[in-house]
DNA sequence: GTTGTTACTCAACAATGTGTTGATGAATAA
DNA sequence: TTATTCATCAACACATTGTTGAGTAACAAC
């Protein structure tokens, strides 16, 4: 019934490069709330007529941008397994989920560098957090599912996980990712592992996991 | 040399008033960037110019609600001390520290409510992020001056803290703030004593602290 | 290479928001 | 009461938006 995508137009293809470019560009400079499509169609060269050929407004580039990047999130963030995170909980190595989120991020930096920092498009770390969120509850709720027997339930457990992650994703993004998707992974681990006050030294309270 | 600040005319402190409820307003509705002057006006029942009487534009009317209210929190967020919350982690309690940023959301919660969410002035969340990561940086360099001694970095240990504390602060916002003051900050001192993972369940790894 | 299609350019349009100004009237403090 | 300050109103130039119609250039397919 679906015809095979046909092959988009060269034209279409350079056009819709040239406005991705220039998009990533004016959020740096000025934000997601200094976007015009004058200034957009200006930086890229093309004629202002030209950008409503293809996107309805400058929301709508967003969102057409956003389907494009999570589609590739989405089956990452589906593979996330908490169970596999508590019982690999013996060794000190990253959590392969971790692993693979932060290779994904560093593949396409240029968007998520821009898009993830403060000057960004906000819907985006929304969205992230959501899908994190989302998948934690389904696992947590499997593994776990007395949440009486939980120091903190679920709700809260996830709130925090969550916003935690994406906060040194985002540190990671804005900071030049210093550090190889392995080695922060692997930081991740250990902060999800031990908690932040033992990691502060492991002479605190009982001695850390591994 | 500098005057006692005058006290402010009656109609001034209506129409300061009637903008900041519009104002919330509108945010809640459509969003920071969904702010125009003339909606703005027009719900606080004043003529357009009026406004320019007061604020230079838009951005200065946030950036005069975010100051006012940072005034205060400024104060709060001055007196954590992670010393103390490490060393009072031998009993089950609350954070001192903690409780008292609780309560002062509480009592701003109709602001904070709305400008802590998805819609609202993102500039607020990184500011308030900002005081807690240069005020624990402050804190850790005295407690633990050795890093070689941590599981992970100064660095990345507050990126992890100060965005699950923002996290759940927003969760808790978001969510009717179903949980008192003195509840929320429970759970917070909770989970940074002893990490997200060993409060799925208390018997994977060492026990919990208390 | 020719040909039909599609994307791009350009100029003009109404509509809407912005920030300012000057004249007028009303509320306020003292 | 009186001088001051604030709010209103109408009008202004300017910028951005989203659309349209006509002309031009690039493209894929044959």
């Amino acid at each position: 019934m679906t015809e095979t995508p046909k092959q988009e137009d060269r034209r279409t293809l350079r056009t819709k490069k040239l406005l991705r470019r220039a998009l990533l560009e004016i959020i740096e400079e000025k934000g997601v709330e200094g976007i015009t499509v004058r200034d957009l169609t200006d930086r890229a060269e093309i004629n202002r007529g030209t950008f409503y050929l293809h996107y309805q407004d400058v929301p709508n580039l967003l969102d057409k941008l956003q389907e494009e990047i999570f589609a590739g999130l989405a089956e990452i963030i589906h593979e996330m397994d908490i169970a596999k995170l508590l019982s690999e909980s013996t060794n000190d190595k990253p959590a392969s989920s971790l692993l693979q989120i932060f290779e994904y991020l560093d593949r396409h930096a240029d968007y998520f560098r821009v898009m993830l920092s403060p000057k960004g498009d906000i819907s985006i770390a929304i969205r992230f957090k959501n899908e994190m969120t989302r998948r934690m509850y389904d696992k947590l709720t499997t593994f776990q599912p007395q949440e009486e027997l939980m120091l903190v339930s679920r709700e809260w457990l996830i709130a925090y996980v969550s916003s935690a992650t994406l906060g040194v994703i985002q540190h990671w993004l804005s900071t030049g990712r210093k550090l190889s998707p392995y080695e922060i992974a692997h930081v991740m681990t250990r902060l999800a592992r031990n908690g932040p006050l033992r990691s502060v030294h492991p002479r605190l309270g009982p001695p850390p996991i591994p």
